[in-house]
RNA sequence: GGGCGGAUAGCUCAAUCGGCGAGAGCACUUGCCUUACACGCAAGGGGUUCCGAGUUCGAGUCUCGGUCCGCCCA
């Protein structure tokens, strides 16, 4: 549970409060099943404290406590998931054992009952002895057991020195053997078919069949034959009209037909008849085997294949249309690749036993006359026979498997099988989000029901989303006491931050190992986000600001460089963003808003503006100014809200007080009353700029040599410093020029000279940046030597790098077969490179 | 036994159609409590992309073989 609701809640609340946004009718309705099984079983843990079993308190009793265990501890999901903020409609919350959902339940069973989809039979079923009843073949887990082949002969009838030898993994069986089956085309054995056999212990007679089914490789090529404990064995009783003989009851006890090990446990039993044997002579070998055996899913006992009787949904037909439903389109999975997941299941199922030996759950709508067995499928019990008109009618005892009524989720909460406007309305619906492991339990039921009974697949995507484990890679789980709590997280790092650290970690498809210390991504993040809109409000603030301008003052649209700069990487960010979410990959999505708020309008854009809102003599350049960063930190909150909602509201709010009407020239007005019911924002084309947005990567890497070159000499932040820059031709020099002050602040020197091919001044460390040098002066600082070897460690550096680009652009098939847009890349690069190492030569020339 | 997924920096993970000088966060080193943020700022170090062959002008990415780990099914 917990796992799972770290896994998708996140995701689901992003993907619905950004549809919301974008104007979309969304609906997320709250809700659970009741999980018929493991809630009884804890139900009756309680009751095995008290000394009571459900037997002595009834049916009606039962499942009273039931009820009240759930009002006591049903609300710990939902809680759950109302801490983390999500945005449910939760008027609309629905459990699968209340009345509206019952009846569809009800109206299902009798649909499919009346088409012949729904049978009941005596089969072979998986039983769990300890939760006392049948499971569905997918709730039987599969483990690779350490077990035993034991070879055991059976003599002859006609001749008791000559036996036949079998191979079997569950000895105990034995006792309820009614044939010997061997392969008809195998030749060993061929010539002793129809032959009796003796029984060991029991003395049966049974005789040697051919069966194409035996597996003339395993064991012996003999294979006992036991139709009421095995499946493929009943299948083949069924083929030869052999007996069936139950020799293990529900219990997991040997019954009456085991003889002498009547009423021993059946692990026991297996321990004290291999003993006979070998007393009897009749074990011939014993080697080790791994072979799998199945577990219930809910309490890890051994499941006994069981021979009963039960109810079963036929699967096949609801299969093809749930298979051409994908194959169509019709249904597409996220990540790809789960669809053969899906399908491959689809296409191997058998029919789907729905009766389960438990109270707590829906109970079957079905009715047995007491006069004449009559069976009758209703809504309510019937008053008279229509066969011998009699009047009293007993109900099966048995209840549903709760993947019943969860496989009628997405119509039954919305009124289904009436026709209410909700349903119209809201089904089919879109978007399903979950975990690999309940694609057959769940997804797969809920084509087919909705496929079945409505004539519409219930949703068109279904997002498979990695699982979350622990630390080490292991699934979290109570006994293993490896969960993390999300409320305990949520109290230590906020929900934001809990939220955002998940989207940001669930990969397509990649499962998440998760510790705590992850969460610390988000509580940054939110950190963040926190402080630079307080920032950012503060200078928005023309009533309470530090800055001198306290004066609305019209910008005249006098926007600078940096200005444009931003609004351009704001509209790439939010065409990123919009485009990944569409595509479900919520976790670029969220990557992009993180690079861009954090790097872009953090350590770029407002560090620039610090300076700028100080400056009293240009009014309309402050005002340009809180006009971007009204109209970005508006576009910003937006963009965040699907992933943070809480702190981006709360700023939000701030931001709408301090700026009632908006950022002026922004593309979007702030016109919502809250952010929750904002538009999107809208990428828009005409304010990315390709050459301004690398025009600023220059600046930048300009400013970052700058401040190593400082650091590398070891000189303090507030030494008074400039630099002379030789700009290789007019456009560069002015683009320089341009923006002085920039790089004076953010690169913290005092001066910067810029000349086409400037002189080096003497005493200078260089560095060079595409095509353009710099020259730090550093009189009297400068270690020539240093500087030196620091040099000749660039020219290694790039004189591989050419080394690389040239060996391309040097084959002519390189030429011939890359993309131009490579080739000319590759030539631009050798191009600087060859220029870059020039100068750099030149340099260490200087110093020599 | 069959199917699927994974192996990339010390750790956790990215890398879209094959174009990459392989990125990010954490951790690490160095310097900073610079008036939004030390949950921070600045600079830096760190890679045989599991191994081997092949296709290609070009391979983390495609093909084949192998090793290890995980999941599902029988």
């Amino acid at each position: 549970m917990l796992t799972l609701i770290l896994a998708h809640f996140p995701l689901l609340a992003t993907l619905i409060r950004w549809r919301r946004m974008q104007g979309f009718n969304t609906l997320w309705m709250p809700g659970t099943d009741h999980a018929g099984i493991a809630t009884q079983n804890v139900v009756e843990k309680q009751l095995a404290k008290e000394k009571l079993h459900r037997w002595e308190l009834g049916r009606d009793k039962f499942i009273e406590r039931v009820w009240e265990w759930k009002k006591e501890y049903g609300g710990q999901i939902t809680n759950q998931l109302r801490r983390l903020g999500s945005s449910l409609d939760w008027e609309r919350e629905r459990f699968t054992m209340d009345g509206g959902l019952s009846d569809a339940v009800l109206e299902t069973f009798i649909n499919l009952y009346d088409k012949g989809l729904i049978y009941k039979g005596k089969y072979i079923i998986n039983w769990c002895p300890r939760c006392g009843t049948a499971l569905a073949d997918d709730e039987v887990e599969h483990e690779e057991h350490e077990g035993h082949l034991w070879y055991l002969q059976y003599t002859f009838k006609d001749d008791q020195h000559e036996y036949i030898t079998v191979a079997t993994t569950r000895p105990e069986t034995m006792l309820g053997d009614t044939a010997v089956a061997v392969n008809p085309d195998d030749q060993r054995y061929k010539h002793l078919i129809g032959r009796k056999l003796i029984l060991p212990i029991l003395g049966r007679e049974i005789p040697i069949i051919a069966d194409p089914w035996v597996d003339s490789e395993f064991g012996t090529g003999a294979v006992k034959v036991t139709p009421a404990h095995d499946p493929n064995d009943f299948e083949m009783g069924k083929r030869h009209d052999l007996d069936t003989i139950t020799v293990i009851d529900e219990d997991g006890n040997m019954t009456a037909e085991a003889g002498e090990f009547e009423g021993m446990d059946r692990f026991e039993c297996r321990e004290a008849l291999i003993e006979e044997m070998k007393e009897h002579e009749d074990l011939e070998s014993v080697e080790p085997h791994v072979h799998s055996v199945g577990h219930c899913y809910r309490c890890s006992v051994v499941v006994e294949p069981y021979l009963s009787d039960q109810w079963f949904v036929k699967m096949q037909p609801l299969a093809r249309k749930a298979i051409d439903a994908t194959d169509d389109g019709r249904v597409n999975f996220h990540p790809q690749r789960w669809t053969g997941f899906y399908k491959s299941w689809l296409e191997n199922v058998r029919d789907w036993c729905i009766s389960r030996q438990i109270w707590w759950g829906h109970r079957l709508p079905v009715y047995y006359c007491q006069e004449c067995d009559h069976t009758v499928v209703a809504r309510k019990m019937p008053e008279n026979c229509e066969k011998c008109n009699s009047g009293e009618f007993q109900q099966d005892e048995d209840v549903l498997d709760t993947w019943f009524s969860s496989a009628l989720w997405p119509f039954s909460t919305l009124g289904w099988p009436e026709e209410t406007e909700e349903l119209k309305r809201y089904y089919p619906t879109n978007t399903l989000i979950t975990d690999r492991g309940i694609i057959y339990f769940w997804v797969a039921r809920m084509v087919m029901m909705g496929l079945e009974l409505r004539g519409e697949a219930p949703f068109s995507d279904v997002m498979i989303h990695g699982t979350i484990l622990d630390e080490r890679g292991r699934k979290m789980s109570k006994s293993l006491g490896n969960g993390i709590d999300p409320i305990e997280m949520i109290e230590k790092y906020g929900a934001d931050a809990v939220r955002f650290s998940l989207i940001m970690l669930t990969t397509e498809g990649q499962d998440v190992k998760l510790s705590e210390s992850k969460f610390e991504m988000g509580r940054n993040f939110a950190n963040k986000v926190w402080n630079a809109s307080r920032f950012t409000l503060m200078n928005l603030d023309i009533n309470n600001s530090d800055s001198c301008a306290t004066e609305e003052e019209d910008s005249g649209q006098k926007r600078r460089f940096e200005d444009r700069w931003i609004l351009s990487r704001l509209h790439s960010a939010t065409g990123e963003i919009t485009d990944y979410l569409d595509d479900f990959r919520l976790n670029e999505a969220a990557q992009v808003l993180y690079d861009f708020f954090w790097h872009d309008f953090c350590d770029w854009y407002l560090e620039a503006c610090k300076t700028r809102m100080q400056d009293e003599d240009d009014l309309k350049d402050i005002a340009a100014a809180r006009e971007t960063l009204a109209s970005v930190l508006d576009a910003s909150l937006r963009l965040m809200h699907p992933f943070v909602p809480f702190l981006s509201e709360v700023l939000w709010q701030q931001l709408k007080e301090i700026a009632p009407d908006g950022a002026p020239g922004a593309a979007e007005k702030i016109n919502a009353d809250a952010l929750i019911v904002a538009d999107w924002p809208k990428y828009n084309e005409k304010l990315k700029d390709i050459n301004l947005e690398e025009d600023m990567h220059f600046l930048q890497q300009i400013i970052s040599t700058a401040r190593r070159l400082r650091k590398e000499k070891g000189t303090a932040e507030n030494a008074q410093l400039n630099i002379v820059i030789s700009a290789p031709d007019q456009e560069i020099k002015a683009l320089i020029e341009d923006h002085k002050p920039f790089l004076a602040k953010m690169a913290f020197l005092d001066d910067i000279e810029c000349d086409i091919q400037a002189k080096k001044p003497s005493h200078s460390a260089t560095s060079v940046v595409d095509t353009t040098e710099i020259f730090f002066r550093l009189e009297g600082l400068i270690d020539l030597e240093k500087e030196k070897e620091r040099l000749e460690e660039q020219r290694l550096d790039v004189t591989d790098h050419i080394g690389k680009v040239e060996k391309q652009l040097d084959n002519p098939d390189f030429l011939a077969n890359a993309p131009d847009e490579v080739v000319r890349r590759q030539k631009k690069r050798s191009r600087e490179l060859r220029s870059k190492l020039e100068k750099i030569i030149q340099n260490l020339a200087d110093i020599e």
